[in-house]
DNA sequence: GTAGAATCGGAACCAAGGTTCCGATTCCGA
DNA sequence: TCGGAATCGGAACCTTGGTTCCGATTCTAC
Protein backbone atom coordinates (compact mmCIF):
# COMPACT_ATOMS: atom_id res chain seq x y z
CA UNK A 1 0.00 0.00 0.00
CA UNK A 2 1.37 3.37 -0.65
CA UNK A 3 2.31 2.88 -4.29
CA UNK A 4 0.53 5.82 -5.71
CA UNK A 5 3.74 6.79 -7.99
CA UNK A 6 5.36 9.41 -5.30
CA UNK A 7 4.42 12.81 -4.80
CA UNK A 8 7.78 13.48 -6.63
CA UNK A 9 10.09 13.99 -3.75
CA UNK A 10 12.08 11.04 -1.86
CA UNK A 11 11.99 7.98 -3.64
CA UNK A 12 14.38 7.69 -6.81
CA UNK A 13 15.13 10.99 -7.62
CA UNK A 14 13.37 10.97 -11.57
CA UNK A 15 15.65 12.00 -15.10
CA UNK A 16 15.07 15.58 -15.61
CA UNK A 17 12.52 14.73 -18.38
CA UNK A 18 11.31 13.02 -16.90
CA UNK A 19 10.55 15.24 -13.76
CA UNK A 20 9.26 17.60 -16.14
CA UNK A 21 6.89 15.01 -18.03
CA UNK A 22 4.99 14.42 -14.58
CA UNK A 23 4.84 17.91 -13.49
CA UNK A 24 3.18 18.87 -16.42
CA UNK A 25 0.77 15.61 -16.97
CA UNK A 26 -0.31 16.54 -13.29
CA UNK A 27 -1.10 20.52 -14.59
CA UNK A 28 -2.98 19.28 -16.45
CA UNK A 29 -4.69 16.26 -15.34
CA UNK A 30 -5.37 18.86 -12.41
CA UNK A 31 -7.45 21.15 -14.84
CA UNK A 32 -9.10 18.65 -16.17
CA UNK A 33 -10.26 16.73 -13.45
CA UNK A 34 -11.42 19.39 -11.45
CA UNK A 35 -13.45 21.31 -15.03
CA UNK A 36 -15.06 18.12 -16.12
CA UNK A 37 -14.23 15.20 -13.58
CA UNK A 38 -13.18 11.54 -13.93
CA UNK A 39 -15.11 11.67 -17.38
CA UNK A 40 -11.66 12.55 -19.26
CA UNK A 41 -9.95 10.75 -21.05
CA UNK A 42 -6.31 9.57 -20.58
CA UNK A 43 -6.39 10.28 -24.17
CA UNK A 44 -7.20 14.00 -24.05
CA UNK A 45 -4.81 14.82 -21.31
CA UNK A 46 -1.67 13.16 -22.50
CA UNK A 47 -2.13 15.02 -25.47
CA UNK A 48 -3.16 18.14 -23.62
CA UNK A 49 0.35 17.92 -21.93
CA UNK A 50 1.94 16.86 -24.49
CA UNK A 51 3.45 13.68 -23.60
CA UNK A 52 2.12 10.03 -24.79
CA UNK A 53 -0.43 7.87 -22.86
CA UNK A 54 2.74 5.91 -21.91
CA UNK A 55 4.14 8.47 -20.08
CA UNK A 56 1.24 9.18 -18.30
CA UNK A 57 0.71 5.40 -16.99
CA UNK A 58 4.51 5.66 -15.92
CA UNK A 59 3.77 7.82 -13.62
CA UNK A 60 0.51 6.72 -12.91
CA UNK A 61 -0.24 2.55 -12.62
CA UNK A 62 -3.97 3.99 -13.31
CA UNK A 63 -6.47 6.18 -14.09
CA UNK A 64 -7.86 6.32 -10.79
CA UNK A 65 -4.34 6.87 -9.08
CA UNK A 66 -3.63 9.54 -11.12
CA UNK A 67 -7.29 11.39 -10.20
CA UNK A 68 -6.41 10.23 -6.57
CA UNK A 69 -3.49 11.85 -6.65
CA UNK A 70 -4.95 15.06 -7.34
CA UNK A 71 -8.08 15.16 -5.19
CA UNK A 72 -5.68 14.04 -2.32
CA UNK A 73 -4.47 17.38 -2.18
CA UNK A 74 -7.76 19.25 -2.92
CA UNK A 75 -9.38 17.40 -0.05
CA UNK A 76 -6.08 18.16 2.17
CA UNK A 77 -6.63 21.45 1.65
CA UNK A 78 -10.18 21.27 2.71
CA UNK A 79 -9.31 20.26 5.91
CA UNK A 80 -6.41 22.48 6.90
CA UNK A 81 -9.29 24.71 6.81
CA UNK A 82 -11.62 23.32 8.67
CA UNK A 83 -8.45 22.62 11.22
CA UNK A 84 -7.54 26.30 10.65
CA UNK A 85 -11.11 27.38 11.93
CA UNK A 86 -11.45 25.15 14.72
CA UNK A 87 -10.46 27.70 17.02
CA UNK A 88 -12.36 30.71 15.64
CA UNK A 89 -13.83 33.41 18.15
CA UNK A 90 -17.73 32.44 16.62
CA UNK A 91 -17.89 28.72 16.19
CA UNK A 92 -21.13 29.00 14.10
CA UNK A 93 -20.33 31.51 11.77
CA UNK A 94 -16.94 29.00 11.41
CA UNK A 95 -19.05 26.40 10.78
CA UNK A 96 -21.89 27.75 8.49
CA UNK A 97 -18.55 29.79 6.43
CA UNK A 98 -17.15 26.73 6.04
CA UNK A 99 -19.97 25.12 5.21
CA UNK A 100 -20.63 27.60 2.75
CA UNK A 101 -16.94 27.89 1.34
CA UNK A 102 -16.73 23.78 0.38
CA UNK A 103 -20.34 24.14 -1.65
CA UNK A 104 -18.98 27.07 -3.45
CA UNK A 105 -16.14 24.86 -4.56
CA UNK A 106 -18.17 21.69 -5.27
CA UNK A 107 -20.35 24.17 -7.50
CA UNK A 108 -17.29 25.23 -9.51
CA UNK A 109 -15.91 21.58 -9.82
CA UNK A 110 -17.08 18.72 -11.13
CA UNK A 111 -14.33 17.00 -9.87
CA UNK A 112 -14.09 18.16 -6.30
CA UNK A 113 -18.19 17.40 -6.59
CA UNK A 114 -17.74 13.62 -7.33
CA UNK A 115 -14.60 12.96 -4.91
CA UNK A 116 -17.41 14.82 -2.43
CA UNK A 117 -20.01 12.71 -3.98
CA UNK A 118 -17.99 9.58 -4.41
CA UNK A 119 -19.72 9.21 -7.46
CA UNK A 120 -19.47 6.20 -9.67
CA UNK A 121 -15.90 5.17 -8.04
CA UNK A 122 -14.68 3.64 -5.11
CA UNK A 123 -11.49 5.90 -4.26
CA UNK A 124 -11.47 3.86 -0.94
CA UNK A 125 -7.40 3.04 -0.90
CA UNK A 126 -5.92 6.71 -0.17
CA UNK A 127 -8.67 9.09 -0.09
CA UNK A 128 -10.93 6.81 2.40
CA UNK A 129 -8.71 7.96 5.29
CA UNK A 130 -8.43 11.56 3.89
CA UNK A 131 -12.51 11.52 4.33
CA UNK A 132 -12.70 10.20 7.41
CA UNK A 133 -9.92 12.75 8.10
CA UNK A 134 -11.95 15.12 7.05
CA UNK A 135 -15.13 14.33 8.57
CA UNK A 136 -13.22 14.78 11.92
CA UNK A 137 -12.37 18.28 11.17
CA UNK A 138 -16.09 18.95 10.63
CA UNK A 139 -16.92 17.04 13.40
CA UNK A 140 -14.86 19.22 15.67
CA UNK A 141 -16.08 22.47 13.50
CA UNK A 142 -19.93 21.25 13.58
CA UNK A 143 -19.70 20.44 17.54
CA UNK A 144 -18.18 23.53 18.75
CA UNK A 145 -21.19 25.12 16.37
CA UNK A 146 -23.81 22.89 18.40
CA UNK A 147 -22.14 23.83 22.08
CA UNK A 148 -22.29 27.36 21.09
CA UNK A 149 -26.30 27.00 20.49
CA UNK A 150 -26.01 27.80 16.58
CA UNK A 151 -26.77 24.28 15.23
CA UNK A 152 -29.07 21.84 16.16
CA UNK A 153 -28.02 19.70 18.48
CA UNK A 154 -28.96 16.50 16.56
CA UNK A 155 -26.90 16.37 13.42
CA UNK A 156 -24.47 14.44 12.77
CA UNK A 157 -20.46 15.09 10.78
CA UNK A 158 -22.24 12.36 8.33
CA UNK A 159 -25.50 14.12 8.03
CA UNK A 160 -23.43 17.49 7.46
CA UNK A 161 -21.24 15.81 4.50
CA UNK A 162 -24.38 14.72 3.06
CA UNK A 163 -26.17 18.09 3.13
CA UNK A 164 -22.92 19.85 1.70
CA UNK A 165 -22.67 17.39 -1.44
CA UNK A 166 -26.31 17.60 -1.80
CA UNK A 167 -26.57 21.70 -1.44
CA UNK A 168 -23.98 21.41 -4.28
CA UNK A 169 -25.73 19.02 -6.59
CA UNK A 170 -28.64 21.56 -6.08
CA UNK A 171 -26.84 23.63 -8.12
CA UNK A 172 -26.81 21.85 -10.86
CA UNK A 173 -30.07 22.15 -11.57
CA UNK A 174 -31.16 25.28 -12.06
CA UNK A 175 -32.47 26.08 -8.34
CA UNK A 176 -31.11 29.57 -7.09
CA UNK A 177 -27.90 29.18 -5.49
CA UNK A 178 -28.28 31.64 -2.82
CA UNK A 179 -31.82 30.08 -2.61
CA UNK A 180 -31.20 26.59 -1.51
CA UNK A 181 -28.10 27.37 0.11
CA UNK A 182 -30.37 29.45 2.53
CA UNK A 183 -32.54 27.46 3.05
CA UNK A 184 -30.69 24.25 4.15
CA UNK A 185 -28.79 26.48 6.48
CA UNK A 186 -31.97 27.66 7.95
CA UNK A 187 -32.70 24.07 8.73
CA UNK A 188 -29.37 23.26 10.31
CA UNK A 189 -30.23 26.03 12.76
CA UNK A 190 -32.07 25.34 16.25
CA UNK A 191 -35.90 25.22 16.16
CA UNK A 192 -36.77 27.80 18.42
CA UNK B 1 -41.89 13.59 -33.11
CA UNK B 2 -43.69 11.17 -31.43
CA UNK B 3 -41.94 8.35 -32.72
CA UNK B 4 -40.80 6.60 -29.26
CA UNK B 5 -42.03 3.44 -30.42
CA UNK B 6 -45.66 3.66 -29.71
CA UNK B 7 -47.45 3.05 -26.27
CA UNK B 8 -49.07 0.19 -27.19
CA UNK B 9 -52.50 1.65 -28.13
CA UNK B 10 -53.43 2.47 -31.89
CA UNK B 11 -50.89 3.03 -34.59
CA UNK B 12 -50.17 -0.86 -35.83
CA UNK B 13 -52.05 -4.07 -34.61
CA UNK B 14 -48.90 -5.81 -32.91
CA UNK B 15 -48.73 -9.06 -33.75
CA UNK B 16 -49.64 -11.56 -30.81
CA UNK B 17 -46.17 -12.52 -29.60
CA UNK B 18 -44.62 -9.27 -30.66
CA UNK B 19 -47.28 -7.74 -28.23
CA UNK B 20 -46.54 -10.29 -25.53
CA UNK B 21 -42.43 -9.67 -26.08
CA UNK B 22 -42.53 -6.04 -25.78
CA UNK B 23 -44.85 -6.15 -22.66
CA UNK B 24 -42.26 -8.33 -21.48
CA UNK B 25 -39.52 -6.46 -22.42
CA UNK B 26 -41.15 -3.40 -20.65
CA UNK B 27 -41.92 -4.98 -17.37
CA UNK B 28 -38.18 -6.25 -17.40
CA UNK B 29 -36.83 -2.94 -18.57
CA UNK B 30 -38.81 -0.96 -15.88
CA UNK B 31 -37.63 -3.00 -13.02
CA UNK B 32 -34.20 -3.26 -13.88
CA UNK B 33 -33.79 0.56 -14.76
CA UNK B 34 -35.87 1.69 -11.72
CA UNK B 35 -32.97 -0.12 -9.36
CA UNK B 36 -30.17 0.56 -11.48
CA UNK B 37 -30.42 3.00 -13.42
CA UNK B 38 -29.87 3.81 -16.86
CA UNK B 39 -26.54 1.76 -16.61
CA UNK B 40 -28.03 -1.50 -17.03
CA UNK B 41 -26.58 -3.18 -20.44
CA UNK B 42 -29.63 -3.46 -23.25
CA UNK B 43 -27.76 -7.21 -23.52
CA UNK B 44 -29.00 -7.98 -19.56
CA UNK B 45 -32.58 -6.18 -19.83
CA UNK B 46 -32.83 -8.56 -23.15
CA UNK B 47 -31.46 -11.84 -21.92
CA UNK B 48 -33.80 -11.55 -18.56
CA UNK B 49 -36.76 -11.14 -20.72
CA UNK B 50 -35.99 -13.82 -22.58
CA UNK B 51 -35.81 -12.59 -26.27
CA UNK B 52 -32.67 -11.25 -28.01
CA UNK B 53 -31.30 -7.86 -28.56
CA UNK B 54 -32.71 -7.78 -32.00
CA UNK B 55 -35.88 -7.55 -30.30
CA UNK B 56 -36.01 -4.77 -28.00
CA UNK B 57 -34.37 -2.55 -30.87
CA UNK B 58 -37.55 -3.22 -32.72
CA UNK B 59 -40.05 -1.55 -30.00
CA UNK B 60 -37.57 0.69 -28.95
CA UNK B 61 -35.43 2.80 -31.46
CA UNK B 62 -32.69 3.08 -28.70
CA UNK B 63 -32.00 2.80 -25.45
CA UNK B 64 -32.22 6.14 -24.34
CA UNK B 65 -35.89 5.93 -26.03
CA UNK B 66 -36.90 3.01 -23.68
CA UNK B 67 -35.28 4.50 -20.48
CA UNK B 68 -37.72 7.64 -21.53
CA UNK B 69 -40.93 5.01 -22.41
CA UNK B 70 -40.31 4.12 -19.02
CA UNK B 71 -39.64 7.21 -17.13
CA UNK B 72 -42.21 9.16 -18.92
CA UNK B 73 -44.79 6.70 -17.04
CA UNK B 74 -43.34 7.24 -13.68
CA UNK B 75 -43.03 10.81 -13.78
CA UNK B 76 -46.65 11.06 -15.08
CA UNK B 77 -47.67 9.39 -11.54
CA UNK B 78 -45.73 12.09 -9.72
CA UNK B 79 -47.60 14.61 -11.63
CA UNK B 80 -51.05 12.57 -11.33
CA UNK B 81 -50.01 13.04 -7.26
CA UNK B 82 -49.13 16.44 -7.62
CA UNK B 83 -52.24 17.28 -8.93
CA UNK B 84 -54.80 15.25 -6.76
CA UNK B 85 -52.95 17.49 -3.54
CA UNK B 86 -53.40 20.59 -5.38
CA UNK B 87 -56.57 21.29 -3.27
CA UNK B 88 -56.07 18.99 -0.26
CA UNK B 89 -57.51 20.78 2.85
CA UNK B 90 -53.94 21.61 4.78
CA UNK B 91 -51.69 23.27 1.67
CA UNK B 92 -48.69 23.52 4.06
CA UNK B 93 -49.20 19.58 4.64
CA UNK B 94 -49.74 18.79 0.96
CA UNK B 95 -46.83 20.37 -0.16
CA UNK B 96 -44.47 18.87 2.49
CA UNK B 97 -45.95 15.33 2.31
CA UNK B 98 -45.35 15.25 -1.14
CA UNK B 99 -41.77 16.54 -0.84
CA UNK B 100 -41.78 13.53 1.69
CA UNK B 101 -42.90 11.33 -0.91
CA UNK B 102 -41.21 11.72 -4.11
CA UNK B 103 -37.69 12.13 -1.82
CA UNK B 104 -38.83 8.41 -0.71
CA UNK B 105 -39.32 7.21 -4.65
CA UNK B 106 -36.08 8.31 -5.57
CA UNK B 107 -34.09 6.80 -2.46
CA UNK B 108 -35.51 3.92 -3.63
CA UNK B 109 -35.22 3.93 -7.28
CA UNK B 110 -32.05 4.87 -8.53
CA UNK B 111 -33.89 5.26 -11.61
CA UNK B 112 -36.14 7.99 -10.66
CA UNK B 113 -33.29 9.56 -8.57
CA UNK B 114 -31.19 9.61 -12.29
CA UNK B 115 -34.61 11.22 -14.02
CA UNK B 116 -34.85 13.70 -11.45
CA UNK B 117 -31.04 14.80 -11.44
CA UNK B 118 -31.19 13.98 -15.59
CA UNK B 119 -28.01 12.70 -14.81
CA UNK B 120 -26.19 12.44 -17.86
CA UNK B 121 -28.47 12.31 -20.12
CA UNK B 122 -30.54 14.93 -21.81
CA UNK B 123 -34.20 13.43 -22.21
CA UNK B 124 -35.02 16.54 -23.80
CA UNK B 125 -38.07 15.22 -26.51
CA UNK B 126 -40.67 13.79 -24.38
CA UNK B 127 -39.31 13.56 -20.74
CA UNK B 128 -39.38 17.80 -21.27
CA UNK B 129 -42.84 18.56 -21.72
CA UNK B 130 -43.39 16.07 -18.90
CA UNK B 131 -40.66 18.11 -16.26
CA UNK B 132 -42.15 21.77 -16.88
CA UNK B 133 -45.73 19.56 -16.36
CA UNK B 134 -44.39 18.64 -13.08
CA UNK B 135 -42.78 21.77 -12.31
CA UNK B 136 -46.62 23.29 -12.99
CA UNK B 137 -48.12 21.07 -10.66
CA UNK B 138 -45.27 21.11 -8.00
CA UNK B 139 -45.44 25.18 -8.61
CA UNK B 140 -49.15 25.19 -7.52
CA UNK B 141 -48.83 23.17 -4.58
CA UNK B 142 -45.89 25.17 -3.75
CA UNK B 143 -47.67 28.82 -4.06
CA UNK B 144 -51.03 27.35 -2.30
CA UNK B 145 -48.38 26.51 1.27
CA UNK B 146 -46.79 29.63 0.70
CA UNK B 147 -49.91 31.46 0.73
CA UNK B 148 -50.73 29.56 3.99
CA UNK B 149 -47.81 30.86 5.30
CA UNK B 150 -46.45 27.33 5.70
CA UNK B 151 -43.31 27.76 3.19
CA UNK B 152 -41.12 30.89 3.03
CA UNK B 153 -42.40 32.76 -0.31
CA UNK B 154 -38.77 33.62 -1.67
CA UNK B 155 -38.86 29.95 -2.54
CA UNK B 156 -39.39 28.91 -6.69
CA UNK B 157 -40.80 25.54 -7.98
CA UNK B 158 -37.21 25.45 -9.62
CA UNK B 159 -35.94 25.23 -6.20
CA UNK B 160 -38.04 22.80 -4.31
CA UNK B 161 -37.69 20.70 -7.24
CA UNK B 162 -33.31 21.31 -6.77
CA UNK B 163 -34.24 20.52 -3.24
CA UNK B 164 -35.88 17.30 -3.62
CA UNK B 165 -33.33 16.10 -5.45
CA UNK B 166 -30.25 17.15 -3.26
CA UNK B 167 -32.11 15.24 -0.31
CA UNK B 168 -31.99 12.34 -2.76
CA UNK B 169 -28.85 12.45 -3.11
CA UNK B 170 -28.01 13.04 0.15
CA UNK B 171 -29.50 9.84 1.10
CA UNK B 172 -26.90 8.07 -0.92
CA UNK B 173 -24.21 9.49 1.04
CA UNK B 174 -24.86 7.81 4.50
CA UNK B 175 -26.25 10.80 6.27
CA UNK B 176 -29.01 10.02 8.50
CA UNK B 177 -32.56 9.59 5.89
CA UNK B 178 -34.68 11.49 8.42
CA UNK B 179 -32.12 14.21 9.91
CA UNK B 180 -31.32 15.72 6.41
CA UNK B 181 -35.19 15.54 5.36
CA UNK B 182 -35.85 17.32 8.50
CA UNK B 183 -33.09 19.96 7.73
CA UNK B 184 -34.19 20.89 4.77
CA UNK B 185 -38.14 21.22 5.82
CA UNK B 186 -37.34 23.11 8.39
CA UNK B 187 -35.22 25.01 6.27
CA UNK B 188 -38.20 25.82 3.74
CA UNK B 189 -40.56 26.75 5.99
CA UNK B 190 -40.74 30.55 7.20
CA UNK B 191 -38.36 32.38 8.94
CA UNK B 192 -39.37 33.69 12.21
C1' DG C 1 31.79 11.53 -27.10
C1' DT C 2 29.73 7.32 -26.05
C1' DA C 3 27.32 3.45 -23.97
C1' DG C 4 23.74 1.97 -21.44
C1' DA C 5 19.90 2.91 -18.78
C1' DA C 6 15.75 5.54 -18.30
C1' DT C 7 12.16 7.51 -20.63
C1' DC C 8 9.30 8.55 -24.46
C1' DG C 9 5.39 8.07 -27.65
C1' DG C 10 1.79 6.19 -29.80
C1' DA C 11 0.35 2.05 -32.19
C1' DA C 12 -1.91 -2.02 -30.78
C1' DC C 13 -4.67 -4.62 -27.68
C1' DC C 14 -8.72 -5.51 -24.98
C1' DA C 15 -13.29 -5.09 -22.92
C1' DA C 16 -17.81 -3.09 -22.72
C1' DG C 17 -21.79 -1.79 -24.53
C1' DG C 18 -24.83 0.24 -28.11
C1' DT C 19 -26.65 -0.76 -32.71
C1' DT C 20 -27.28 -3.20 -37.10
C1' DC C 21 -28.11 -7.16 -40.08
C1' DC C 22 -29.96 -11.14 -41.89
C1' DG C 23 -31.08 -16.14 -42.07
C1' DA C 24 -34.40 -18.77 -39.30
C1' DT C 25 -38.81 -18.93 -37.23
C1' DT C 26 -43.54 -17.87 -36.22
C1' DC C 27 -47.97 -16.08 -37.05
C1' DC C 28 -52.14 -15.27 -39.63
C1' DG C 29 -55.24 -14.77 -43.50
C1' DA C 30 -56.84 -17.26 -47.44
C1' DT D 1 -52.82 -26.40 -44.95
C1' DC D 2 -49.82 -23.07 -47.05
C1' DG D 3 -47.20 -18.91 -48.37
C1' DG D 4 -45.71 -14.66 -47.48
C1' DA D 5 -45.12 -11.05 -44.26
C1' DA D 6 -43.87 -9.90 -39.64
C1' DT D 7 -40.97 -11.01 -36.07
C1' DC D 8 -37.23 -13.24 -33.79
C1' DG D 9 -32.50 -13.94 -32.06
C1' DG D 10 -28.01 -13.32 -31.56
C1' DA D 11 -23.72 -13.02 -34.12
C1' DA D 12 -21.13 -9.29 -35.89
C1' DC D 13 -19.91 -4.51 -36.13
C1' DC D 14 -18.44 -0.09 -34.31
C1' DT D 15 -16.98 3.21 -31.13
C1' DT D 16 -14.99 4.61 -26.85
C1' DG D 17 -11.68 4.44 -23.57
C1' DG D 18 -8.42 2.10 -20.44
C1' DT D 19 -4.00 -0.36 -20.51
C1' DT D 20 0.17 -2.61 -22.40
C1' DC D 21 4.25 -3.04 -25.32
C1' DC D 22 8.33 -2.08 -27.57
C1' DG D 23 11.38 0.27 -30.96
C1' DA D 24 13.08 5.07 -30.96
C1' DT D 25 14.86 8.82 -28.36
C1' DT D 26 17.05 11.33 -24.67
C1' DC D 27 19.75 11.69 -20.42
C1' DT D 28 23.52 11.09 -17.60
C1' DA D 29 27.60 8.93 -15.88
C1' DC D 30 32.09 7.97 -17.33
Amino acid sequence: MGKTGDTGDGDKPLRADARRNRARVLDVAQEMFLAEGMAVPIDAIAERAGVGVGTVYRHFPTKEALFEAIMQQRIGSMITMAEDLADADDPGAAFFDYFTHIVGQAESSKGVHEALVNAGFQLEESVGALAAQMRDAMGTLLKRAQQAGAVRPDLTAVDAKALMAGVAEMRKLGGDPEATLAVVIAGMRPHQ
